[in-house]
DNA sequence: TCTCTTATCGCAAGTATTCGCAGGAGCGTC
DNA sequence: GACGCTCCTGCGAATACTTGCGATAAGAGA
């Protein structure tokens, strides 16, 4: 497994590797695709009941910062899935569903090389997160063009936005 | 001034023009820049004190989502910004200083169209906030590459990241 | 101008997330 | 294997943001 990885990474960060660590690493990679923090603080606590919410926070802060971990911001609420560094990639999300896709790796790289000649300022297309309509809801917009938007979690399905 | 047009744009999404909204709009105008919802509240109340906060925050939830205000995440922390229909730019933000700077207009143009067509995803640059290291922390970054990275709040002055 | 509908507001309570601190535990060193 | 330096953790409290609800007022129509 990729834990070893993680485990190795931590420890040259100069960071500490501990239980709860490793628990919410394992717990992330179990879950698997985005996870909202809830779900992981849930699967840790079953394993260890004792561990803290604030814990789970600060870990996954971490974990992000170590880039072990991507946080996609979907509506405000942050969402992280474990890091894979052969298929390192970025995501869009949709404004009005919330629906999430996944960019194909490698799609930003144009960007961001250009970005660090133009700018100097250094990309970092996995923690990329694209605002805008998915096709749906591109659809539903043209339609109802009689006024006013629908908003928030939308009524239509969606059949797998690969979460 | 702009004010205008936004009110008419309120009118014709079907909302209500209330003195609350007109006084969030005026605020983000008159501050100018990012400005976190922090800061619009205290304008507004200097002037309207019986304005709730709750009231604030709906009206910028609101504003964003018709348009005329931007969201730019920093850090994790919603900073707001009048829209200009002229100059639609989108963001990016220094993952370890938390630096924001204006993408050139036009600069995501290429990228919008691509995605349009490979995927049907429709981009609004001027809702992308992009992460990643700024020049001066990367430059950083090098140098103090000897085990962990400082973090959160940097230590180094960043000129006038145009706020 | 007056009435009516209902979006919006202020308030108060709720939920999510962060912070500060004191004890506990990695892990480098001896 | 034990020691000690700090980083981490759990806990309780604080902050930040959201939601539900009855009262109010914007704006359409008469």
């Amino acid at each position: 497994m990729q834990q070893e990885l993680a485990a190795a990474a931590i420890r040259s960060a100069g960071r500490r590797l501990t239980p709860q660590r490793m628990l919410v690493l394992e717990a992330v990679g179990a879950l698997g695709g985005h996870v909202p923090v809830e779900r992981i603080a849930a699967r840790v606590q079953e394993q260890a009941p004792q561990v803290d919410l604030a814990t789970v926070y600060r870990t996954v802060a971490l974990l992000s910062r170590l880039h072990l971990l991507n946080e996609v911001q979907v509506g405000g609420v942050s969402h992280y899935e474990a890091t894979d560094p052969a298929r390192r990639h970025g995501h869009m999300v949709c404004e009005h569903c919330s629906a999430t896709f996944h960019l194909p790796p490698g799609y930003l790289d144009g960007l961001r090389s250009r970005l660090l000649t133009d700018t100097g300022f250094e990309l970092h297309p996995e923690h990329v997160t694209l605002s805008g309509l998915c096709p749906e809801c591109r659809a539903d917009e043209q339609h109802s063009h009689s006024g006013h938007t629908h908003t928030g979690a939308s009524s239509h399905s969606h059949p797998n936005p690969e979460a």
